[in-house]
RNA sequence: GCCGAGGUGGCGGAAUGGCAGACGCAGUAGACUCAAAAUCUACCGAUCGCAAGGUCAUGAGGGUUCAAGUCCCUCCCUCGGCACCA
């Protein structure tokens, strides 16, 4: 061994074509190993390359996965394009370049930059959304949600912008405005192809009980559901003339209706009276238009409550009491049924409004020490006062009670909606389906799949809302598939979380997709089959939390469906979710094309090695944690690379290794094999750079100690490692090399220090063998000269020992 | 407004209730050098003190404890999510 550079543009480009030629990073299909399959979120292939953030969650998987490999395992961490979307077809819209051809450049830059940071992908898997190929499959899948009655029509409001006259993506629609023109955006009614997920709302509830997500990824994935259970209750009517029968109201809280004191409906409702002949004074009239008006511009905000009294009277059928019927703006019309009782006493809103127009707050559930109303409202569940025969029951007893007697209709409610399925937009996947005048909705058949998008010469949506394929007529026009009569194809095209609903199913069967057998004999087969069984669940998903409840709830929803249909052998897709932190640009704001802020990676690359941007950006801060963007602190991880190259190749290092540096090196190696697991990289990385200052110091360190410390450095430096693993001739690649062994007896020291305080206060500390106990510690402390100056006058009155780490004495 | 995460040196950040500021960046001094860079060594929260040492410090204020950045209560601020879901 002689003295050498870190040359890491060398070293780099060397290991990334031998690791590509021997294929070490492939996924074996028929492996006798146990699997594990590690994903992440494929990117998106933006015009603007690779950026800081990719590579932060990327090396985090690819640590993972290295780990893996290197415990045993049969690992597949795979890779593609999520390629379908806005920003492309927006460039194509400026500059009239096919979308396609862009999406290929974009993917080209994004291939090579990923391969220049040394990522352990299984190349040959790699899939895009946008080939032929694979929206095949997209839109096949798509006619079995028809087939069974999961995709329908509906007419649902779009965004609109007027001034444009297209409609737009919920993410173009910033603060109810246009993103480009900041005209204000309007709702328009247009027929939509939905998917119908809230016929799943309750498995997908049921599913997280069996997953493994970050607990704030289950919270937002329940609340997104928004499952509730309630009742619906009439409340007989006087005074609305021959109408006056009952109106019907939802709550939750049947426990609390003897505190109701008002009933309150929605503009809506109100508005349906009118229409059946209810006669009201003009004042009200204008009142419900005017809160109409306000819901359809305002649309996004909370307004102040408001409400006007209908003159109209209602009955509580529990006691029968009579409450006044108020028209409101809080109540909306396409909740529930539209109205509520109002129980100002124990609910935030109602006691809002009772508030503002003087209405009475009576209270009737309470902790069970007592009922007392305070100057809010008592909102969670207790027990029962002034309640009737049903006083002292708890609101879990009450509830079905009450119902019981009412002979009240329990109904589940969801907040989740059917998912908008439909976008006016070339750059996506047809829908496959086609209008035909007398056959209705005819699904595409098989042979015909893919439907692909034609050439069209302006991506522009036209002024009609419509897509830019509805001015193809050549394409649109065809014949019916039932009848043969003449037929319109669906110019509506899927949205960008269809392709990557399916596609960690899609990188098992890479080589299916481009077969031309028929993909329901295909998916069927057993061939087929067996990949998914060998390869699903996905072991571990990482990804963004913005992901959190559309695109992971939708691709689980979509893998629930297939495996109710027989095609996917698991209902969850994903065992374990986690989610990374956003890396921000300077100034703590988000990085994007606008703002002209992105950071990219190349430069830094080119100056400090992949290796280093990778360990800095495991190096930055808690990887679940935003962070700003600094590339100053590279710099040091850079020195402890190249520090490691040069001390491991180093004229002589010692052939022993001294008793505190090996316990050091053990300790290290416990470490980072934890802080890999829980995503602590940053204390990882620090915990090595601990190990090298001590060798440094120690002048280096026998060569099968420097071994082992390459095998944890590996999964984060993969190509310094690898180098130096070759010049002490390891066997094969380190990075299939099994990970190392701690030993628990070597972690034990044989000096502790001992923290003497007194009253809480360090005042020295002692070195002494491990293992004394309290008396043997108490009289070392109490003999020590400092501690003898300080207890001069005072009277020990207790001692707190903790063995091996601190004494304290209590004056 | 509600839910969640967070607030620690000049900066990024460490810390199973038990030595606050690990590790890194920036900075200061020294060694090496003709010199510089690189590298190595030491120092590096504030404050009082010649020093030994003391005092104050983890958004603010209370509390629990022998001991609190960490647990409890009240409040302020930042970021993310949701927006009257009955």
């Amino acid at each position: 061994m002689f003295f050498m550079n870190y040359d890491f543009k060398k070293i780099e480009k060397k290991w990334q074509e031998q690791w590509a030629e021997a294929g070490i990073y492939a996924a074996n299909d028929n492996s006798a190993k146990p699997k594990y399959y590690a994903l992440i979120e494929f990117p998106y292939p933006s015009g603007d390359g690779l950026h800081v953030g990719h590579i932060r969650s990327t090396t985090a998987m690819d640590i993972i996965s290295r780990k893996r490999r290197m415990e045993g395992y049969n690992v597949l961490f795979p890779i593609g394009w999520d390629a379908f979307g806005l920003p492309t077809e927006n460039y194509a819209i400026k500059t009239g370049i096919q979308p396609a051809i862009v999406t290929r450049q974009n993917t080209d830059v994004f291939r090579k930059q990923l391969k220049a940071l040394g990522f352990s992908f299984d190349w040959k898997r790699e899939i895009n959304t946008t080939d032929p190929n694979y929206y095949k499959w997209t839109q096949w899948m798509f006619l079995r949600f028809f087939e069974k009655g999961l995709a329908y029509k509906a007419r649902m409001p779009i965004n609109w912008c007027p001034k444009d006259k297209i409609g737009l993506a919920n993410e173009e629609v910033v603060g109810g405005k246009c993103e480009r023109c900041g005209t204000p955006v309007e709702q328009r009614e247009r027929e939509q192809w939905m998917l119908k997920i809230t016929a799943y709302a309750d498995k997908l509830l049921e599913g997280l009980k069996h997953v493994d997500f970050l607990p704030e990824i289950k919270r937002q994935q329940e609340h997104w559901i928004g499952r509730s259970e309630g009742f619906k209750i009439g409340f007989k009517l006087d005074g609305l003339g021959v109408l006056g029968t009952a109106v019907e109201i939802f709550t939750t809280r049947l426990d609390t209706i003897f505190g109701a004191t008002f009933v309150a409906v929605s503009a809506e409702t109100a508005k349906k009276w009118l229409e059946a002949g209810w006669e009201s004074p003009d004042e009200i009239k204008k009142y419900i238009e005017q809160v109409l008006a306000e819901r359809k511009n305002a649309g996004f905000e909370a307004t102040e409550k408001s409400g006007i009294f209908s003159g109209v009277q209602a009955v509580n059928p529990v006691n029968g009491e009579t409450v006044p019927v108020w028209i409101t703006n809080y109540v909306l019309g396409g909740v529930g049924t539209g109205a509520v009782m109002g129980v100002p006493a124990h609910d935030e809103r109602d006691f809002e409004f009772a508030k503002k127009y003087n209405l009475p707050i009576r209270a009737v559930v309470g902790p069970s020490s007592g009922l007392v109303f305070a100057d809010r409202p008592f909102v969670q569940d207790g027990f029962l006062h002034h309640s009737g025969t049903f006083t002292g029951m708890s609101s879990a007893e009450a509830i079905p009670a009450i119902s019981k007697a009412l002979e009240a209709r329990r109904e589940v409610r969801y907040r989740l909606r059917d998912w908008v399925f439909s976008r006016q937009r070339y750059w996506g996947e047809p829908i496959p389906l086609i209008y035909c005048e007398k056959c209705g909705w005819i699904p595409v058949p098989e042979k015909d799949l893919p439907i692909t998008l034609p050439e069209v010469k302006d991506y522009k949506p036209r002024d009609d809302g419509q897509s830019p394929l509805a001015s193809v007529e050549e394409w649109v026009e065809v014949k019916c598939p039932k009848c043969g009569g003449l037929a319109r194809r669906e110019t509506d095209t899927m949205p960008n979380w269809a392709g990557s609903s399916w596609y960690f199913i899609g990188y098992l069967m890479t080589e299916n997709l481009k077969s031309r057998e028929p993909i329901s004999e295909q998916i069927k087969s057993e061939e087929v089959q067996n990949k998914l069984k060998r390869w699903l669940p996905v072991d571990w998903y990482n990804g963004g939390m913005e992901h959190v409840t559309l695109h992971l709830l939708y691709s689980r929803f979509w893998n629930q469906f297939l495996h109710d249909e027989g095609l996917v052998p698991v209902s969850e897709p994903y065992r374990k979710r986690t989610a990374h932190g956003l890396i921000l640009a300077a100034g703590g704001v988000k990085m994007s094309k606008s703002k002209g802020n992105v950071v990219r990676p190349d430069d830094l690359i080119a100056e400090f090695g992949a290796d280093a941007m990778r360990v800095y950006e495991m190096f930055m801060g808690p990887f679940n944690q935003a962070i700003a963007w600094d590339e100053h602190g590279i710099l040091g991880t850079y020195r402890f690379l190249e520090r490691v190259f040069r001390l491991a190749t180093q004229e002589k290092n010692p052939t022993t290794l001294q008793t505190e540096l090996a316990r050091l090196l053990e300790l290290t190696v416990k470490k980072v094999g934890e802080d890999i697991e829980s995503l602590s990289f940053n204390t990882a990385v620090s915990a090595m750079m601990i190990l090298i200052n001590k060798i440094q110091a120690a002048g280096g360190m026998p060569r099968d100690s420097w071994k082992t410390f390459l095998l944890i450095l590996a999964p984060f430096a993969p190509h310094l490692t690898e180098e130096l693993w070759e010049k002490f001739s390891g066997e094969g690649s380190v990075h299939l090399h099994p990970w190392p062994a701690f030993d628990e007896q070597a972690l034990a020291a044989a000096l502790v220090k001992i923290v003497v305080q007194i009253n809480g206060k360090i005042k020295t500390r002692l070195s002494v063998p491990a293992g004394l106990v309290e008396a043997e510690i108490t009289q070392l402390a109490l003999a020590d000269p400092v501690i003898v100056v300080q207890l001069k006058e005072a009277t020990v009155r207790r001692i707190v020992f903790v063995p091996d780490r601190l004494i304290n004495i209590v004056v």
